[in-house]
RNA sequence: GGAGUGAGUCGGGCGGUCGCUGGUGACUUCGGUUGCUGGAGGAAAGUCCGGGCUCCACAGGAGACGGUGGUGGGUAACGCCCACCGUUCGUGAGAAUAGGGAAAGUGCAGCAGAGAACAGACCGCCGAUGGCCCCGGCAUGAAAGUGUCGGGGCACAGGUAAGGGUGAAACGGUGCGGUAAGAGCGCACCAGCGGAAUGGGUGACCAUGCCGGCUUGGUAAACCCCACCGGGAGCAAGAUCAAGCAGAGAGAAGCGGCUUGCCGCACGGUUUUUCCGAACCGUCCGACUCUCGGGUCGAUCGCGUCGAGGGGACUGGCAACAGUCCUCCCAGAGAAAUGACCGUCCACGACAAAACCCGGCUUACAGACUCACUCCGUUU
RNA sequence: AGCCCGGUGGUGUAACGGUAGCACAACGGAUUUUGAUUCCGUCAGUUUGGGUUCAAAUCCCGGCCGGGCUA
């Protein structure tokens, strides 16, 4: 990702999107966790330089439009918040059962909790600001 | 105006900002940037049926197993749809309907009840006939008695399914005759069953009268019989490419002989060494290279411009639907795109999101609207 | 996404279409100084809505819930 492009600040391109099962997996195996009420965060850091995000939202939410509400609120918690979230880590986020999610609620998680797992990876790590 | 029945349509709108994604054009340092444009549903759901498509299997027939079950149409096909018939429900518009066969065969029916399937006598009724008892007459006899006729009684044999009560169901109903009492025992009408006939209908079936024996129950979403249908699996199907790993063959650097572990030659390495030559070791495995077929991760296709497609008009048909012409191209992801925020309007927004594609069914659903029809009330 | 199973008291399980049993648990009582054990009794159920049948946990058709397999 050493190119550079005009690419602007609350943009989400799939690079920015763990794809792949492996990846899921390694994650998971660090066992790097943080949560509080809204959300479960795992995470552990890649060497792309860049903050990748994984989804996963269980049956318990309920049905597929339910699911689909909290996968998109987190997308955009992260869209909006890639400025304060550390660089160089994959995350998978997990939410916790709540009736009404806000996208208030999962920006201000989001952002705290991340910030705890970078805090605790003894690795140089780079962060913005 | 109120109550309702049926069929159908829509299911937040508008503006702005920031994002995601398919197609296409331009630019590009090949990473992308940017213009234009498309971007969930009536159920996308449940996965209950039917097809297309793909792979596997496959001579034909019968049987088994499973499914369907009024009739006639529609359809690629269906368990779907349309029209009609029968039955049940509703004042009605209408609704529901797995609706073939029980006089092919087998099975089942607890409890209650007298009796439960070619049934049955508990109470009741009768007791004509037979039996027993009493009284009287006659005959016979010396008498006891016996026989016979008449009258009365008992309810013993027995007769009786009209009445009671049980049950989901009790072997037709009403009336007259009949009888000891009764009974389809006889007759009339009604209901139901069977038969053939006439008329209508493609048909299911309907209508009409006639004849029959007087009755032959229920259950097949029990086994079963009959008719018709069905090969299996499913896009995680399947096709192509193919890291890694494993396999096979060949090569580099081995062949020959026989006494089968030795010899001969060849080659490689080490030592001695300028070289030749000599001595020793090796030419086994492994590694490496090439080829081959299979194939995991992954990638591409399948996969969405072309379909049993959408919209409109006309024609045929009661309709489902079919035909002709014109017109449109209308989601295509892959940890998975439609969201967030702001403003504004209103009946303050339900149920719910494609994942190979279609046709149905079923289930969920705030509300809004359209058309046709029915009943009640009012006015004229 | 596709395919395939199952559902009986709180739990684990039985029941040819004919009164839903059994064990443990819970509760109450007796025995015991108290508790345990033992004995007696009580409570509580066919996932749900229809249909067939005189009668359905059972047969048939939908819904709901739970589980499994296929990369």
């Amino acid at each position: 990702m050493a190119s550079s492009q005009p690419e602007s600040e609350f943009s989400f391109p799939s690079a920015c999107r763990i794809r792949s099962g492996s990846d899921f997996d390694r994650v998971y195996a660090e066992k790097q966790r943080a949560g509080d009420d809204v959300l479960l965060i795992f995470g552990m850091p890649n060497q792309l330089g860049i903050s990748r995000i994984g989804l996963s939202v269980s049956k318990k939410h309920g049905n597929a439009v339910q699911r689909n509400r909290r996968k998109r609120l987190l997308r955009e918690a992260f869209r909006l918040s890639r400025k304060q979230i550390p660089l160089g880590f994959d995350f998978v986020l997990i939410p916790r059962v709540v009736e009404t999610p806000t996208l208030k609620g999962y920006r201000s998680s989001l952002i705290r909790l991340t910030k705890k797992i970078a805090r605790r990876q003894s690795a140089p790590i780079k962060k913005v600001d």
